[in-house]
RNA sequence: GUGACCGUAGCUCAGCUGGUCAGAGCACCGGGCUGUGGCCCCGGGGAUCGUGGGUUCGAAUCCCACCGGUCACCCCA
């Protein structure tokens, strides 16, 4: 048997649905807040992902799904959705629209990892960026957004993780500084960690051991070195938030996956997940749009994990729509009627089905009765000759006689006979 | 990439000290009710027992490898 590729899953109908509702919710809450949504294609050059993910991530070293095209060069499956919008933000010159342009995307993300429990290879985010805006309002405006459409999910006890990263001129001088506490105690750290400390130092103070944890809690902290101008933004940001009554829990230890963030990051984290219990995380990234080569732009985003909010959902009603009539023909004849009077009735607007399988009356009815069906026409070849259809009302089980003249009579009938 | 646990019908599982062991419930289809659903009763279809090797007279049952699933590490949405 064939079967899906490893990490890659199946939406069948039950869980499409819930799918379907969340981005709903999602897509309506945007629109509010001023989204536009932009639909972007799924594979990129590889270049585009080293120059803004970071040749140094985990990501980008071994993570993607990266190919050369029959014509030699390298696509890669994006693994994250930031790159690709900022890439067509410049292509299109979307610069010279209104400030702030503020874009969203929903659709599959592609990383080779080892799929467990709120992580597979294809996961599909909900992607929301704004452009042009540099003050930590808009900072604080994206994360009440994040807030309010997982909730809108019926996700509850969510909680909101902050940090600042900084910017390339405090970063720098931190970085030594970390690096040069990390080297004194090397042999004290895990394997990892000695790794971290040359190629990325920050990711060292994330560690989950508790050996490295406990050398850390003498480590230089970043909110020590930021600049005049990152320590406003961060106050101001905070401040925002308590205004409306979002409490931020102050993590200095978070960082990032992604390279190309500055100042403000966040994470939304929900318990009940397990060990991938973060469902949205996001941040600015003031310095990509002109990494990328195009003006210099300030810029925020984040990201919803669609997997993981779905699994903290609890989705209010949407059941499917059940057919308001069943017509149940018996005999070649009626079938052929059957075929026309569904074919009329629903370009009248009308749920209907039927059956075109020669079925008995009581597989009929059985069906009808699954699918839920408000009422049931029969029609034999009996009720043909005496131009008489019978109405079956399922809920009371009552059924009344339904005298016609011809086929567009029958038809207009029903119509009537359901709809007044 | 590493580790632990798991892998029998579409689903949930029983069988596993090797010898009618290929089963049950649900679901599906049909019959009882020659043209009337939901309940009940009866019947039917559907499984190379994850795959491939090995041990044995004999393996779903024991051993090995591989594949897949789950969870954790890692990483992250």
């Amino acid at each position: 048997m064939i079967k899906a590729v490893r990490g890659f899953k199946d939406l069948l109908p039950e869980e499409a649905r819930v799918f379907h509702w969340l981005e709903a919710r999602a897509r309506e809450i945007l629109l509010r807040y001023g989204f536009s949504e932009i639909r972007l294609p799924v594979l990129e050059r590889t270049e585009l992902f080293a120059r803004s993910i970071g040749e140094a991530t985990d990501i980008v070293e071994k993570e993607m799904y990266t190919f050369v095209d029959r014509n030699g060069e390298s696509l890669t499956l994006r693994p994250e959705a930031t790159a690709g919008v900022v890439r067509a933000f410049i292509e299109h010159g979307l610069h010279t629209r209104p400030k702030p342009l503020k874009l969203f995307t929903i659709g599959p993300m592609f990383r080779h990892e080892r799929p467990q429990k709120g992580r597979l290879r294809q996961f599909h985010q909900v992607d929301v960026e704004v452009f042009g805006a540099a003050s930590a309002g808009m900072d604080a405006e994206l994360v009440a957004l994040a807030l309010e459409i997982l909730e809108a999910g019926g996700a509850g006890d969510l909680r909101l993780e902050v940090n600042s990263l900084g910017c390339p001129t405090c970063r720098k001088p931190y970085r030594e500084s970390l690096q040069a506490f990390l080297r004194a105690r090397r042999d004290r750290l895990c394997e990892d960690c000695r790794r971290r400390a040359e190629r990325n130092p920050l990711r060292a103070l994330d560690c989950k051991r508790e050996e490295c944890q406990v050398e850390y809690r003498e480590a230089p902290e970043l909110t020590a070195f930021l600049c005049e101008g990152c320590r406003e933004h961060h106050r101001a940001f905070k401040a925002y938030l308590e205004e409306v009554g979002l409490a931020p829990v102050e993590n200095p230890r978070l960082v990032r996956g992604l390279d190309y963030y500055t100042r403000t990051i966040f994470e939304i984290k929900a318990p009940g997940l397990g060990a991938q219990d973060t469902v949205a995380a996001g941040g600015r990234y003031d310095g990509l749009v002109s990494a990328l080569g195009g003006p210099e732009t300030p810029a925020v985003g984040f990201a919803i994990g669609m997997e993981r909010w779905f699994l903290i959902a609890r989705p209010s009603e949407s059941p499917g729509l059940s057919p308001e009539l069943f017509i149940a023909p018996l005999g070649e004849e009626a079938r052929r009627w059957a075929f026309q009077l569904a074919f009329r009735l629903r370009k009248k607007g009308l749920r209907v089905e039927t059956d075109h399988e020669g079925r008995s009356l009581k597989a009929l009815l059985r069906q009808a009765n699954r699918l839920s069906a408000q009422r049931v026409l029969i029609l034999g070849e009996e009720e043909l000759r005496k131009k008489q259809a019978l109405l079956k009302d399922l809920s009371s089980g009552r059924q009344i006689p339904l005298p016609f003249r011809d086929l567009r009579d029958l038809a207009n009938r029903i119509l009537i006979e359901i709809r007044f």
